[in-house]
DNA sequence: ATATGTAGTCGAAGCGCTTCGACTATCCGC
DNA sequence: GCGGATAGTCGAAGCGCTTCGACTACATAT
């Protein structure tokens, strides 16, 4: 940097000032400066630029260390976290952290690496919170807490996106409809989405004047077999089934084939805050609400980034919907009340064969 | 830290050392300091000691930005690396790269934040390889180059695996079996697994004495269907099918279901380089051969840093073999040559109903 | 006794930047 | 024509650490 500064004939101050504008620099000196930067392929050092500037332009993703184990929507939020930070010339540092662990945290965001951290799956109460709160350590949430009174975050708008699903298979003429949750030990933790879609679920059921069930279910195919047995037992009026549990819907289309019968005639299902990669990897391609993952990996770096350089205040809590995407897994409610069992109204090419 | 080094009664220096053990410092001094820091609550400065020290211990892993799209696979990558970073006190920072600029890559390095890279998804005749190689900056591969002279990486044995997924379905019986490779484009490109998986695939089954057949096909389920079809078509003594392309494996499904064939009983379909968990959403799930992703991603990072921290050599090249985990999708040959056909023999709960 | 280490410590000089205070030159209004 | 902005620049003091050379004390070899 020096030698830029002397190659242009400048103090080396104002080398520093031509490249981050922090004070007025004559149009000419800059482009004297730039010239002897480009002549001398000069750049900048982060780590000194930090040390001296005490802003990193680091911040940190956290993700749960193997919980529930990343799945291709969370994926989505990390690429698409990085692309926005590096858009804002941002680096993004991955930090797996185990959630029960916040001083392990604490010890991270004392070392002066990051300016701020995103968090991941977010619980209702989470520790994470709790103590970046206490230490007024910048964040914000891929999801949220409880209490979000000052947090930025993003995410789902689990009200409309549960409505929507409901809506729609109410229109398609479904009167008993399951919600299939994910794991009971998920929703005890108070996982937010397990908690919230389920709340919705009822309102949106009492709402449309529809009776509902709700299950938990593992996230196995095997769990999602039994679970889907015993439903059907329990009400074998039931002729919809909505899921927040990708991984037991294989399951469930196992335990509806054994039954002979076929999705969607006999039984239609709509996977919820999915994702439209694992849909149609299922034979037949599963209609889905798919999470924004993309736009709530981005928004969480931009409220953060927000935070960050305390452009006081846009709004800082976004609720994205899901995007209902339909396939070959929901069809009009045939069963009842006419007992009609039409011929299979082929849908695009997601029916299963009939040998 | 000066403070900590007053309240321990000694020199600046000395806290430093006992922190890094660059001297050796008495056990009772050292006791003293690190009671002080406790007291203090203090924590080193990451950037203050990467500038000092030029060493960072950050490494960025390189990803394509949204190319293919990193898959479920990638993801695995990722978080792996990100443990095994954790793990031997690295940082690691996620560098979403676009291949076609070698020149941001070069900024990037420069820059003095990462110590060294990780590069994914490399190709045979690789522009960030050829551009850190000449610059003589550190990095490690997960996949690799065709001249690999010196180089650091992780990679599939190709040819382990394709071996043994052609003995696996040549023990079943299957004699004529087609291989679905990625795009054209993607071979093109040199992506070592579609270059690779290829010639590995024809070396396989001439040592079988089998007769193969290649096709590349797009990562989507229709090209899949169509792909499939025009195959059936043109080779209808094919009983098996080995591929690469898991996006196309619904169509492939369809296309199956549509001449009102059974899998496996009327055809056997394997996906290699695959993963459980995609195997595992579909109907019935897929017998696959699944990439070793967490090994790759930490042998990429434990490369990396074991150049880094140059105690001058380990192997470092390390190839790990894809482990085949049989499913429902595969089953003995039925076809040829008695043209039995038999009833359905139940594969563990891996069928498509027969209505 | 003298040379030769070696364990343990200290002070000071950076690492490559940012930023603060101070200085000069210029332009404005009145 | 003078006080007061404002634009543009400079020098120097850090940011919080590492590391080098030097120094002491004591043990070991000769």
């Amino acid at each position: 940097m020096l030698d830029v500064a002397k190659r242009a004939n400048v103090a080396l101050s104002t080398v520093s000032y031509a490249l981050n504008g922090t004070r007025p620099v004559s149009d000419e000196t800059r482009q004297r400066i730039f010239a002897a930067m480009q002549e001398l392929g000069y750049r900048p050092h982060a780590l000194a630029r930090g040390l001296a500037s005490k802003r990193s332009r680091i911040i940190a993703l956290l993700f749960p260390a193997s919980e529930r184990g990343l799945g291709i929507t969370e994926l989505e939020f990390v690429t698409s976290a990085a692309d926005t930070a590096r858009e804002n010339d941002y680096n993004i540092m991955l930090w797996p952290s185990e959630m029960h662990d916040p001083n392990e945290l604490r010890q991270f965001t004392q070392q002066g690496l990051v300016d701020g951290v995103i968090l991941m799956e977010v619980r209702l109460n989470d520790e994470r919170v709790n103590l970046l709160r206490e230490i007024g350590f910048p964040f914000s949430m891929i999801g949220r807490c409880a209490d979000t009174t000052g947090l930025g975050y993003a995410d789902i708008d689990f009200e409309r996106t549960t409505q929507e699903v409901v809506s729609f298979l109410a229109g398609l003429g479904h009167k008993h409809i399951a919600f299939i949750n994910q794991s009971q030990s998920a929703f005890d933790a108070g996982y937010g989405p397990a908690v919230r879609t389920e709340a919705e679920f009822t309102k949106a059921m009492q709402k449309a004047g529809l009776e509902g069930v709700e299950r938990f279910c593992r996230s196995a195919p095997q769990a999602g077999y039994e679970k889907c047995n015993e439903l059907l037992a329990e009400h074998p009026d039931l002729t919809a089934f909505i899921t927040m549990n990708e991984r037991a819907i294989p399951g469930i289309m196992q335990a509806i084939a054994d039954r002979k019968w076929r999705i969607p005639d006999d039984l239609s299902l709509v996977g919820i805050v999915s994702s439209a990669r694992v849909a149609e990897l299922m034979t037949p391609p599963l209609t889905t609400s798919d999470t924004p993952a993309a736009e709530l990996g981005r928004l969480g770096v931009e409220l953060l980034i927000q935070q960050l350089e305390a452009e006081e205040q846009g709004a800082l809590q976004k609720l994205v919907p899901c995007r209902l995407t339909i396939r070959g897994s929901t069809g009009p409610c045939l069963r009842n009340p006419n007992k009609i069992r039409s011929m299979p109204l082929q849908v695009e090419g997601g029916k299963i064969s009939e040998t």
